[in-house]
DNA sequence: CGAAAATTTGACATGACTCAACTGGAGTGG
DNA sequence: CCACTCCAGTTGAGTCATGTCAAATTTTCG
């Protein structure tokens, strides 16, 4: 990424750094998010809740990823999705103006945010393909081989939420076939 | 959208006009995907195919929609997915290489494709939320919310696909209550 | 050690799928 | 205009995958 020192000044100026213990949130259903985050290290899930008050991760996140909520920033309306901290977390915020700020104004920060987008959007699709054509198990699988590191990092019972299965459905698809 | 002669003629250049009849590939499963496509007029549909040869959408758009496959076309690899024409169509194409031209060269395109890679993250977003935190019938009522002009042009069976769901229970869905 | 969190297990309920049959258009061709 | 076919949609019966609930177990960590 190269960056002349003015370039290098803009992007310093426009993030600030913060800290989030286990459980903090960085964002909470019904606030307007404010602003984006990469992870510098820690771990992070979004998730919303249902009125039966279960929890449904749409996304986890350990370093050098990003999180916040899109519609909500961008739309400015009040998010339906909590975000927060799984591990303590080290982030660099970013509000959406700034970051439309160096988008305009550096080209490299905007081939990387570019590249960022086509990854993300990738993903996205090979999980929602991954969603409505496959059982349990073989979503479990595919989840597996994208994500080894996620198993290390987040318990079953949120790997199973961000599956859209159960933790018990969960546990007897890690058993074996289910019996 | 404010673009001088100039921009104007490298945006022509870089798109090519397009018919397909109804039920022609755009793209067919095991091919390499080598441009997007923007609807002019018509609808489309991208799938894919599982072992047992059932069709599961994961994509369906109409007038002024976008369609290809992102994974294919920035990765070069082989797509999962058909993409075809529902109804004839008329389509402007482009290559990813002018895509990355226009980006780089026109300031207001730029907007444009950010602006739709916005909301098509959003988008995703709610229905990947959709998926994993509803029953059938919510989301087929989000659906109905979402997308209302869908129910229009595509069969039945093509929206139950969508949802990950059977025809026969969107059949029963539209019923009322299952019984 | 003791409490809280994570995971597993079993019995049972149920939503969604499968399969097969049937209905009702919308063409198409004789 | 009718017979014929194709496609979309509906229905019913039986089955299966996954969810629910409650309890037992294991792990983690202060």
């Amino acid at each position: 990424m190269p960056l002349n020192k003015q370039e290098e000044d803009l992007v310093r100026k426009a993030f600030s750094a913060k800290r989030l213990k286990k459980r903090q949130y960085f964002l909470q259903q019904g606030d307007v998010c404010k602003h984006f985050c990469f992870i510098v290290s820690g771990a992070m899930r979004q998730y919303s809740i249902d009125e039966k008050g279960i929890e449904h991760v749409v996304q986890l996140g350990i370093e050098n990823w990003w999180m916040g909520d899109r519609e909500s920033i961008v739309m400015l309306t009040p998010s339906k999705y909590n975000i927060d901290a799984w591990e303590n977390c080290e982030l660099l915020t970013i509000s959406h103006a700034d970051t439309i700020c160096l988008l305009d104004q550096i080209p490299s920060v905007r081939k990387m945010l570019q590249i960022m987008e086509e990854r993300n959007s990738i993903a996205n699709q090979k999980r929602l393909n991954s969603t409505i054509s496959l059982a349990a198990d073989s979503r479990y699988a595919d989840f597996v081989r994208e994500y080894p590191d996620f198993l290390q990092r987040f318990p079953l019972h949120i790997i199973a939420s961000y599956l859209g299965i159960t933790k018990e459905t969960l546990s007897r698809v890690r058993r074996g076939t289910i019996l």
